[in-house]
DNA sequence: AAAAAAG
């Protein structure tokens, strides 16, 4: 039976290598659903077939925590060649507040990073740009655990952070400090190592930065080794992505404006000399992603001998399969210095069990703070499952999208973000909606650094108020005004399902996150149940008939699967699982919600448990 | 099996 257009096109175009897909039609084939005479087939899904008994996951994975293999001295006295090197320089003579020599920066004029805030404060509608709606964080659940935590603050003011940091904070038009932001920055400032899960929007990239530049200047750091060529930052910050780090450096660069704190970004796909030549002005503050510091360690272009701060952004991704040896080589196994003499700050919205207890490696007598998500589990992101064959997929998409910009989803044009699985899909589906006069641009690792950036920009902008995306703009880009997350292909991994539903709902504001289901995404069936009911969703009845098979497909393909779905809970805190040695069981201690001085009580909900 | 991250 034939189902749709997409279904003839399917064998006329595109006839090479496009496998199961369907092609794309040719010019102008799209045809509006109320121009149509079919029938869609995501009304009735065929019924899932007879139950069987799933397997248990194994989970018995004990990680004690691992020697720490550190190489002496943090500091070889003996480099000689003290080259009066031109440029690199300032942080050797500084310290103390404000005293790095405010606004002039080696003879370079600091640029305003505020200044184009004020054209775009005249082209984005006012009520766009007022940053965060706080009454969204409200009655927000926080949990923290771990000995001795300090308590949170209500206003920045409470918080010694310096005048120069204080400016900025006021140009950046922050009133009060997030949830994430009052219990982190006095937990960071204390000296403390800390786990976070917030969900990014919620004001993480300041909750980190603002206690390791406010810890910069306080801290007299006059002396630095010099030799010649190599970079010594004290505080060093890691991200999975390139616009990541180039959107943590952006910010990082407000939030230190005329403090003297230098922050410099390095990542791969750039030209290297550029990066090199920021490098040699010295920097304090380096923000990374792994490939490139690992380039740049073994060039001996930057050591990690006087690392005082270690932040990991995404920190769940970050240690994950594909990037863990890349991050305990930086960590462990270069020049950084341990745990307990740096201070290391993880952050992610989500935190695995299994990956927490890699991360207590990284960690020294840590806090563990958990704060409700702004947006996935309130009622900010709408979420929908629709039934849609794969055949459907793309006619669907664009019925949805047709429909959007008839209604105009909200007021103007808000911003469309289309995930797919491979990086194939993404330019084919890409070509297939610019045919159909869907103005749309792509995101994936294939392409170059520069299309990529370009890409994000002209979405961003609303040149092409679609962008189509693989993983790679799942995690923590800050997009204004995404109003749509469309999974057209679903994950396999819930918790990159909540990071890419993340883009859209941020900062207090709505968003609809639309997914689109079949056959191939059973095991996805339960975990999307599951969340999308924690999150008062209305769940399809068909869905919950999937989800009652609670299908685990061959074993633990998903390490991260195992119980508390929203990674909001500290480790230690399961006693069956935890034989290691920082155990802190008796949760009494001074965790908890005694603290909050908000108004929920116990009421802490299912997301919690 | 895929994506990301060095060149």
């Amino acid at each position: 039976m034939r189902t749709s257009w997409a279904d003839s096109a399917d064998n006329s175009a595109n006839g090479s290598g496009n496998t199961n897909a369907s092609a794309c039609p040719p010019r102008g084939a799209y045809v509006p659903p109320h121009l149509r005479n079919r029938t869609l087939s995501s009304e009735a899904p065929p019924p899932p077939p007879a139950a069987h008994p799933a397997p248990l996951p194994v989970n018995d994975r004990v990680n004690h925590g691992g020697q720490v293999t550190h190489q002496g001295g943090y500091f070889k006295a003996d480099h000689g060649r003290q080259q009066q090197q031109q440029g690199y320089g300032s942080s050797f003579q500084s310290g103390g507040w404000n005293g790095r020599g405010v606004g002039r920066e080696r003879g370079r004029r600091e640029v305003n990073p505020f200044e184009n805030d004020e054209a775009e404060d005249l082209s984005i509608s006012e009520q766009e740009n007022t940053g965060i709606n706080f009454d969204a964080y409200d009655d927000i659940p926080v949990e923290t655990s771990g000995e001795n935590v300090p308590p949170p603050v209500n206003t920045f003011a409470e918080i010694d952070l310096g005048d120069a940091l204080n400016q900025n904070i006021q140009r950046c038009k922050y009133v009060k400090p997030t949830p994430v932001q009052r219990y982190a920055i006095p937990i960071s400032l204390s000296g403390r190592d800390l786990m976070a899960c917030a969900q990014t929007g919620s004001g993480k990239t300041a909750a980190f930065c603002f206690p390791i530049i406010s810890g910069i200047m306080r801290e007299q750091y006059n002396q630095r080794p010099r030799v010649a060529r190599t970079a010594f930052p004290l505080a060093l910050i890691l991200s999975p992505t390139r616009e990541l780090s180039c959107q943590i450096h952006d910010e990082a660069k407000k939030f230190s404006y005329q403090t003297g704190v230098k922050v410099v970004v390095a990542y791969g796909g750039a030209p290297i000399t550029q990066q090199l030549r920021e490098l040699e002005r010295g920097v304090d503050i380096l923000v990374a992603t792994p490939g490139r510091l690992v380039d740049l360690l073994e060039r001996a272009r930057v050591s990690l001998q006087m690392i005082r701060y270690l932040a990991l952004d995404e920190a769940d991704r970050m240690l994950d399969m594909g990037f863990e040896p890349q991050i305990r080589k930086i960590v462990e196994q270069m020049d950084m210095p341990p745990p307990g003499i740096r201070q290391t700050l993880l952050f992610s919205a989500t935190f695995p069990k299994e990956i927490q207890r890699l991360a207590s490696d990284f960690l020294s007598s840590y806090v563990f703070l958990a704060v409700g998500r702004v947006g996935s589990s309130t009622d900010l992101i709408a979420q929908r499952v629709e039934y849609v064959l794969d055949s459907d997929k793309r006619s669907h998409l664009m019925d949805l999208l047709h429909a959007q910009r008839e209604t105009g989803i909200d007021g103007k044009q808000g911003l469309t973000l289309v995930f797919v699985e491979t990086k194939k899909g993404a330019d084919a589906l890409e070509h297939c909606l610019c045919v159909n006069g869907f103005p749309a641009a792509s995101i994936h690792g294939d392409r170059t650094q520069q299309e990529r950036e370009l890409a994000l920009r002209s979405f961003k902008t609303g040149n092409t108020p679609i962008l189509v995306a693989t993983d790679v703009a799942a995690r923590g880009l800050d997009i204004p005004r995404v109003a749509h997350v469309v999974n057209f292909d679903l994950p396999n991994d819930i918790d990159d399902y909540v990071h890419r539903i993340g883009r859209t709902g941020r900062a207090g504001k709505m968003g609809l996150a639309t997914a689109f289901f079949n056959e191939g995404n059973l095991s996805m069936a339960k975990p999307l149940a599951d969340l999308m009911q924690e999150a008062n969703q209305e769940v399809p009845a068909w869905l919950t008939r999937y989800a009652a098979r609670a299908t685990y497909s061959g074993g633990h393909r998903n390490r991260r699967s195992g119980g508390s779905r929203f990674g909001g809970r500290d480790f230690r805190k399961d006693g069956s699982l935890n034989k290691g040695t920082t155990d802190f069981h008796g949760g009494g201690t001074g965790g908890g919600y005694g603290n909050y001085g908000g108004g929920y009580g116990q009421g802490v909900t299912s997301a919690w448990d």
